[in-house]
DNA sequence: CGTAGACCCTGCGCGC
DNA sequence: TGCGCGCAGGGTCTAC
């Protein structure tokens, strides 16, 4: 469900509910995700303290805490692909379904996380350990950032293809190049730009990675003012769902017309992972 | 070192 | 109506 525009949804619904709020407990309710949750871990670190913040690195939800008498943490959510945040109201006290993290805060509300498939994260952390965790060591540029060193451009993606073979549909989506670009964006950065999936990295010139830098950060920030996409169940942090799966070029789209050209979209198995693309008007 | 494939899970929609 | 199959937004590990 989300790549980098739902967990910025995301990351701005939370934000409002959290800054300021007191976390009382943190109560583990089904610690069985892949990296198992550590119950003891989030009593030392994250009780009985207040979110300074919530921000967001690559896919990572972060949200700050601090206290007076000890360095700052972080409690890290990884949303995997069925994850979901929510904030629930005080006394609304059901369980939900594959609730595995329930986050208490004072005055009754809770921050909720659900993953039914399980491939999601949550762990806390001292914040100044976070750029030296291996969950962020490797991790890339962030496509959205302000222009600069460290800006998405046709020049990182040349220099970061350098020495590499393979398609550039996976290179896309390979986190230590750029991260938060999935399996939805990446096949609509490549329609947008023209550039067809299969396309090996060797052979794509300097005006062609400017492009699709380009289209990149455009696809993102289009998803993101549309309230990211759902496909089945992605919601916001208040529970509402996004509007930007109208939007999608040729994603999920197998047989259907190109909305540019006409000639009928593909769907082609690429790492594992399905493409959609244009012969049409991709190359 | 870089890349391809398997794998971790549950739920949903589709065709029979 | 019910059932089995294929497929799903991510990331990591192993084998080449």
């Amino acid at each position: 469900m989300p790549e980098l525009p739902e967990v910025e949804v995301v990351r701005r619904t939370l934000e409002p509910h959290l800054v300021g709020a007191s976390v009382e407990r943190v109560e583990v309710r089904a610690p069985a995700l892949r990296e198992p949750l550590d119950a003891d871990a989030f009593e030392r670190h994250a009780a009985g303290r207040r979110v300074a913040a919530v921000r967001r690195r690559a896919k990572y939800l972060l949200v700050d805490l601090e206290t007076a008498d000890a360095p700052a943490t972080t409690l890290v959510l990884h949303l995997g692909m069925s994850g979901r945040i929510t904030v629930r109201a005080a006394g609304d006290g059901e369980p939900l379904p594959h609730e595995h993290l329930v986050v208490h805060l004072a005055g009754g509300r809770r921050l909720s996380f659900r993953d039914p498939r399980r491939f999601g994260q949550a762990f806390v952390l001292p914040t100044a350990d976070l750029d030296t965790d291996s969950h962020f060591a490797h991790l890339g540029i962030e496509p959205l950032a302000d222009e600069g060193e460290s800006a998405l451009d046709g020049a990182h993606l040349r220099r970061a293809a350098v020495g590499r073979r393979g398609p550039v549909k996976p290179f896309l989506m390979d986190s230590t190049v750029v991260v938060g670009v999935g399996n939805i964006y990446a096949s609509e950065a490549l329609w947008e730009a023209g550039v067809h999936p299969k396309r090996t990295v060797r052979r794509i010139a300097a005006a062609r990675w400017e492009r699709l830098a380009e289209k990149v950060r455009e696809v993102l920030a289009r998803a993101i003012a549309e309230g990211g996409t759902t496909l089945n169940d992605f919601t916001d942090g208040e529970g509402n769902a996004g509007y930007f799966q109208v939007s999608l070029a040729v994603y999920g789209r197998e047989g259907e017309a190109c909305p540019r050209c006409g000639e009928a979209v593909r769907r082609v198995v690429q790492a594992g992972r399905s493409t959609f693309y244009c012969v049409g008007c991709q190359r």
